[in-house]
DNA sequence: CGATGTTGGAACGTACAACAATGTGGGCAA
DNA sequence: TTGCCCACATTGTTGTACGTTCCAACATCG
């Protein structure tokens, strides 16, 4: 057949029963209703949810793929537990990737949408509401990234900011990283500002310590819970 | 319990039939014996192969996180076609993370990575063996991705090395790429130069010009196949 | 008393069978 | 050509059953 002329594509519904168990599942891992270390019991999430244990062990293999959770074999899966080396690694790709793009040129357009990105960090900032600063800082660095101007990229970096606002959340470090510190907002202005000018050493630099700086806050706060 | 000395550690078999069918099915694909568009049945998988139909929709949930099947509901999965759009998405991944790889300082470790990768394409290309011949181009860009000092940003570029495998094979251009292009060691020889001495922005131009030359050759080539 | 053998239960891994939901194609009439 | 109806194929989901693995508690023995 010819395809039809002017009628744009469209996605029909077409959710599984397993993926929206999987979705919520995902929600209440990120709400912190399921905490870290908590089994994922089959016959009691089937029960629960009024599916089939064989859809939810459809929904928990599909929410293998990220890593919030961890399987072993015989023993089931159980939400994941933020490690020390875990949040390390994060942070060494969420390190090695935004200086990447920020060593990129970087036209008018993803600029722009860096500029758009920390105003609206510092619009959230005045508001004071924590999640909401995280989400606009996060939303900050994921400009930064499409420098890369990737897809795919954007989608892995996407995946750590997942997994990295999970283990926070869990951490309950958020309010630490953005309360306390005064300079905060002044870290990314600077990035954006050596973006802006195409000094691209600077802003590599800047970036480097400016999440340099958060390893080690954070491996402080650990180092004080574990410890 | 105090752990016993003298006894290394070993991983016991734990692999599940699902991770089992899996991986026969990837080796299928990869291998090119299941062409591009093939539906993968699930009665006729899980008959042939002796396991039950659950299993092999576990597996195929499980190939799903690759991008090597593409799965519709109510019509099942099928083996990936290689779409002009999906290998360029792909390409546009490799330039974003080699480039930004080739920006970053790399110590001597690093670049001794990426020395012997060269010195095994080059052996390789000696050899004459295509196959090998792609594996150790791909062997070579993985070494460069290491400036990034990541082992999630390592397991993301590995899978992106595997999805291009599987494209390029199925379009049978791997032949074209590395047997007609008398420059081809030439411009690793001298992205790795530039590495090692330190040049970055030559490093990170070079390397944009290799693989953006390496894109326009494909894209003439999937046009004379499609057009 | 400590190391080892035994046992029972919990949870998972796998298989088989059945039904529901959905999409496909054929045939037929207007 | 269009619309309708109907069997057919395949996936989506459920239920059930059984073996396997692991764990914990208890029993046993030197």
């Amino acid at each position: 057949m010819t395809p039809m002329k002017g009628l744009t594509k469209m996605s029909v519904q077409r959710v599984s029963t397993a993926e929206h168990v999987r979705d919520h599942i995902t929600t209440l891992i990120l709400n912190g209703d399921l905490k870290p270390g908590t089994p994922l019991r089959e016959n009691a999430i089937a029960t629960t949810l009024g599916v089939s244990r064989n859809t939810v062990r459809e929904a928990v293999l599909l929410l293998g793929q990220s890593r919030l959770i961890r399987h072993e074999m015989h023993h089931g899966s159980i939400v994941a537990e933020p490690t020390k080396d875990a949040l390390i690694n994060l942070y060494d790709a969420r390190r090695g990737l935004e200086v990447g793009a920020v060593s990129l040129p970087a036209d008018a357009e993803i600029t722009a949408g860096i500029k758009s990105a920390l105003d609206d960090l510092e619009r959230a900032a005045e508001g004071g509401d924590d999640r909401e600063i995280v989400a606009k800082d996060l939303a900050f660095h994921a400009a930064t990234v499409r420098s890369f101007r990737s897809e795919r990229i954007d989608a892995f970096y996407a995946q750590l900011a997942v997994e990295l606002s999970f283990f926070l959340n869990a951490l309950a470090a958020s309010r630490l990283d953005y309360a306390e510190d005064e300079t905060f907002l002044d870290e990314h202005r600077r990035i954006y500002e050596a973006i802006a000018s195409e000094d691209r050493a600077g802003a590599a630099r800047f970036v480097q310590e400016h999440i340099d700086e958060t390893i080690r806050r954070l491996r402080a706060r650990l180092d004080a819970v574990e410890g």
